[in-house]
RNA sequence: GGCACCAUAGCCAAGCGGUAAGGCAGAGGUCUGCAAAACCUUCAUCCCCAGUUCGAUUCUGGGUGGUGCCUCCA
């Protein structure tokens, strides 16, 4: 059975598909602005186990993430510039030219990351059509009202408005800094449609001239199309809840009438030395910085791996360090699971039914990972490789794939790597080692260690690894 | 000013009514001429105060301390 915690209700709850065998969910992508930094990723991790933990239960999907190219202004709450054109200038290529080196860019840590691409990726640009034919029911319905700069949505039609973040919009409207735009009806009114001034790049003709869509109706409108009026789930990060979602619900829901989305699911922020990470202070790193300071992009799947999806997660190099020996050794308890002698034991049973549960009580992956962990600790045994593997297939570690790449390094670094000179020295230390010399050959180690190798003694002789 | 979340060992982090998973670090040990690596063992009564209960880290109330959102960000 499993449950997962809807942040509409605020609880956990028996997830049930609409349709039979089969999960419809929409999870918010990037804005291809710029490099997706960390944070970003720790949200699409989350939307990775989600989408595996449900394959796990047996589920297919139909997943939609959005590649955001237009309309994301620099503001949320739809002021300043869009954010495409504003990185366009500043890098002096066209928005299509930035939004196409991001997407890529995107796509290449998801792919470091071992996160599974969704069904569908649209571009926003590529379904401009459909978000015009959204505002134009939405004013049809009497939801949007046009201004000098553009076509909003009106929230007092939607008394409903703020049931995601359980905001009190008079209450928030009394200290809040609201700017102030005196043609919006209410402060919280949000842009359906903005009007392009000329020096604008991208814009495209609709019944209020030409103009590019809001950020909002860009995800309630892809939704729609792939997904259908109802579907399973909807993912993002928190900071969506208040402003970005609640659009979302109120344009659709005026729509349609009634509730799309059946749960609602959101990722908690990480943070950087125990602060806030936001591109506005810059402490935001890649994953390109993290493998140029020697990391794996893995090291860092694990080690977000170890929070629960709804808690804050704090980043540092001392946890991320401490993912990556934890990753490392788990791998070397993986080979020598592999290699063991004996096929099996039954009492295994307890841990693939633990690990079931944990992952099925709101991806509870911290708790899975200990059963592993626990696991691995049983006597040597196929059974317990294979159960790993198993539960790769939810944590996504690649751990198949890192045992075997881990062994055969081990296998090349035995046999041609070791240059001669060093096999040299290795020959006199073990000359000095059976005469007692043991100044000279803890010198000759030092020596082949200065040269970039390791020299292990073993009851069967010396080894040599490179470093 | 409003709203929300959180508080468990040196660090990270599960558990959420019956006396604390897991990881990193540390300590002790096995191995080694010594190391390294590996392996084994070991390491907490859960922010404070009241209450409910036979029993609370787990529930309630009140504190204190963090963090986030209402500007930008997943």
């Amino acid at each position: 059975m499993l449950k997962l915690y809807n942040t509409l209700t605020r609880q956990k709850e028996v997830f049930k598909p609409i349709k039979e065998g089969e999960v419809s969910m929409y999870s918010c992508g990037p804005t291809v602005y710029n490099f997706a930094h960390i944070g970003n990723m720790r949200t699409f991790i989350f939307v990775d186990i989600l989408r595996r933990v449900l394959k796990h239960n047996g589920y297919r999907l139909k997943g939609v993430m959005n590649i955001t190219d237009v309309g994301h202004l620099e503001s949320d709450s739809d002021t300043g510039e869009d954010k495409m054109e504003t990185a366009a200038k500043k890098e002096n290529r066209s928005p299509y030219e930035i939004a196409e080196f991001y997407t890529k860019a995107f796509f290449e840590d998801l792919k470091k990351l071992n996160i599974e691409k969704p069904e569908y990726t649209p571009k926003a640009t590529d379904y401009i059509n459909e978000m015009i034919d959204f505002v134009v029911k939405l004013v049809e319905k009497g939801y949007g009202y046009e201004t000098s700069d553009g076509i909003y949505f009106d929230i007092s039609k939607f008394p409903e408005y703020g049931k995601l973040s359980k905001i009190n919009l008079e209450d928030q409207i009394a200290g809040a800094r609201v700017e102030v735009n005196p043609e919006k009806r209410n402060p919280y009114d949000f842009a359906l449609w903005k009007k392009a001034p000329k020096e604008h790049i991208m814009q495209w003709p609709s019944p209020w001239g030409m103009g590019y869509p809001g950020w909002h109706i860009e995800c309630s409108t892809l939704g729609r199309v792939f997904l259908g009026d109802e579907f399973d789930i909807h993912s993002g990060g928190v900071d969506h809840i208040p402003i970005h979602h609640e659009n979302e619900i109120a344009q659709t829901e005026a729509l349609i009438g009634k509730p799309a989305v059946k749960i609602w699911m959101h990722s908690e922020f990480m943070m950087v030395d125990n602060g806030k990470m936001s591109k506005s202070l810059g402490n935001t790193y890649t994953i390109s910085d993290l493998e140029n300071r020697g990391y794996d992009p893995m090291d860092f799947r694990y080690f977000c791996l170890n929070t629960h999806y709804r808690k804050k997660l704090n980043f540092t190099f001392e946890g991320l360090d401490a993912a990556e020996i934890a990753r490392k050794r788990l791998i070397e308890q993986l080979i020598a699971h592999k290699n063991a002698s004996t096929a099996g034991n039954p009492a295994l049973k307890e841990y693939y039914q633990k690990f079931d549960e944990a992952v099925n009580d709101d991806l509870n992956i911290p708790l899975a990972l200990g059963v592993l962990w626990t696991a691995l600790k049983e006597p040597k045994s196929r059974a317990v490789y294979d159960f790993a593997i198993y539960a790769d297939q939810v944590l996504g570690l690649r751990l198949e794939q890192s045992a075997q790449q881990a062994q055969s390094e081990e296998t090349i670094a035995e046999e041609d790597a070791i240059p001669e000179d060093i096999k040299n020295l290795a020959e006199q230390r073990l000359e000095a080692k059976k005469a007692k010399n043991y100044a000279l050959a803890d010198e000759l180690r030092n020596q082949i260690n200065q040269k970039g190798y390791l020299i292990i003694d073993t009851p069967q002789g010396y080894k040599i690894t490179k470093k």
